[in-house]
DNA sequence: CATGAATGAGCTTTCATTCAT
DNA sequence: AATGAATGAAAGCTCATTCAT
């Protein structure tokens, strides 16, 4: 928190914020935060060292800007995915197929947010993911929406659920950023996983 | 892969092989691996910083060879608590309660699990994670099971489901090892995780 | 020696160059030389970093050139005091007094001069003191004077007795720069310094 | 205060330390502390960059460390040469002549602590120079004892006066340091500056 | 004249690893 | 087998200086 505000003014005259995120996407992608100099973001980004401290604090700070502004970008789309959708059971699986398909589309991302900024204790630990949180809640929302219309369950726990669920898709999408090359098409990764969930949670016919 | 092959017969006469190991699991698990020095590591074990490299390779090759022992004691235990149970539905509630309860119980190894040992770009693609792959197959081999016995559907892809069964229980421990308190027990937890996915790929009562 | 001339000029025109010599004087003074960066004394002044090197060749000169200035005028002003004065003991007590005087009302040059021009050897090897060695010639003319009067002794060597004289005053005043707490007045201090020096260069009473 | 304190041991089974030490007496003097480079010293010392940290916590300490260390016998010393004189007049003499003798022989040392230590506003102020003030209290020591024993004036303030005869001395080696040719012994010095302050604080005749 | 974003050389410090004892 | 002092490569970051605007 308060990462990069002073400095941020200065990405109205210039792209080379912009650059430098880009380049940091893809160098963190491909050796990892903590194998990565930053003298090589520089490089990928076109511009000296010594600029990438004009527009960030320290190398932390990239991942943490890099993490936030992309974070931001995935819960719009989201958001917008989910928008024409109403039934809680079919946005469950928009979702999931929003979800994969976007990481899908950004791989790279996709690996710096599973093994660099979630799974490091450093970040996880001392840095508040509020992003995060906001994008697991559009879960949750889900699935309390689905309660109140008598769709789910009540004694589902929106709190569990909502990690189960986001778990799930996460571990499939581990799965393809690291393995070569893919079984399941994302679509029916998302549909299968989303019809777990939904099955799950239903009210029972017959007690309904 | 081949890492300590040639020198983990000092096992047998030593312990130091052990308290190293011991000591790194506790000096990851709290500064997280790259942040942790192998003379701290020496320290914790009691043992000079030159010692280490008498019994590992390498840093990383701590970090491996931890993994791969505990790994083996995870599946070990795992396969025990899963004999008695019979019922495909019941293993599966089992395996998510023996899952979080044995996280739980070591705290330390989960974190390093979770947050160095799949964090590093690095040592998941260098390293291929049999142990890892053995554990995920316990789970679609209930699956397959429960499918030959007609009790779990057909269309089932049980690579994908093993992977959202592992995946939920995993994020549920993410958030456990990374939040203070914990608002729901393992077991309710446990119980809650498998039932979706229980439920999700039981065979319609109307179709059986 | 040779800095600045071309651009001394420009002072006509503009309070630039005074604004960025008393900028310097305070942060200097503050921060010292080699802690003090440049973009700091550009703040203070309020004009762009660019700025100063339209005044000012590098660092280096920044600080030469603010001694220089400051130097001149206090030789002006010891000059000044010294005319009304005859007697050679009542002139070098009245420079005792006038000197710690001025750097008691110029705490932020007297720290300069003391610790940052004084400092370094790179300034005190390469830069010939011309200033500095005119002051301490005020010291050794009267001695001279006095010598020639008959009131001091010719047996002292003026040469050393310059030195003597200012370096006691110097660590006078250094002491009142670095201790929070005066114990001494500065006229007290004046006094006593001087009637040394006076007393132990009169001619012998009976050799008289 | 505190440095070095636990690294220090190591200098019973090695000479590295004062070989640090002295390198860095060689190149400080040469080239003053902000322009000297860690690695300079080590290259010096005949030691690897790293084993400089092993005996040092960083570049100031070292500088810290050399001050302690060579202040240490230099405060020795003097007592040692002091120790054989009993009259308080003659005592200064010898403190006098001592001081310039042991500056003019050790002309690094001489150096640094002129413009490296006793000058930096850096370790004026953070540094409590307790080995400083020890021996200038040598000197005010003298002066009260020869107040005691009737021989100096009263009125004389000791800690003027230490300070005015330190400054005296103190300017005339930073003359000898900083200049290549010498107009006058250090003998003929030591006598002149002496002579001052004891002919200045001696008790009036006609008054005794 | 004035600006201030950009530069990149250069420095301190760390720490995995080695090897003489 | 065990030690731990020594190594030295490596990297993050700073800041005096420049130059296009």
């Amino acid at each position: 928190m308060g990462h990069s505000i002073l400095k941020s003014d200065k990405k109205k005259n210039s792209d080379k914020h912009r650059r430098i995120i880009e380049a940091a996407l893809k160098v963190f992608a491909k050796k990892g935060f903590y194998n990565s100099k930053v003298s090589e973001i520089a490089r990928a980004a076109n511009v000296a060292d010594g600029t990438i401290y004009l527009y960030f604090q320290n190398k932390d700070d990239i991942l943490i800007s890099l993490f936030e502004e992309e974070m931001g970008n995935i819960l719009d789309k989201m958001h917008q995915a989910l928008q024409t959708v109403t039934d809680p059971a079919a946005k469950l699986e928009r979702f999931a197929d929003q979800h994969l398909t976007m990481l899908e589309e950004n791989q790279e991302l996709a690996e710096i947010i599973q093994v660099e900024l979630r799974q490091s204790s450093k970040f996880m630990k001392e840095y508040q993911n509020d992003r995060f949180h906001q994008y697991l809640n559009i879960i949750s929302g889900i699935i309390k929406e689905g309660q109140q219309m008598g769709v789910f369950r009540k004694d589902i726990l929106p709190g569990v659920a909502k990690r189960a669920f986001f778990g799930a898709l996460d571990e499939m999408s581990r799965y393809w950023i690291l393995s070569p090359v893919k079984k399941y098409s994302t679509a029916v990764a998302a549909q299968q996983i989303s019809a777990f969930f939904i099955k799950g949670m239903l009210v029972d016919p017959q007690t309904a």
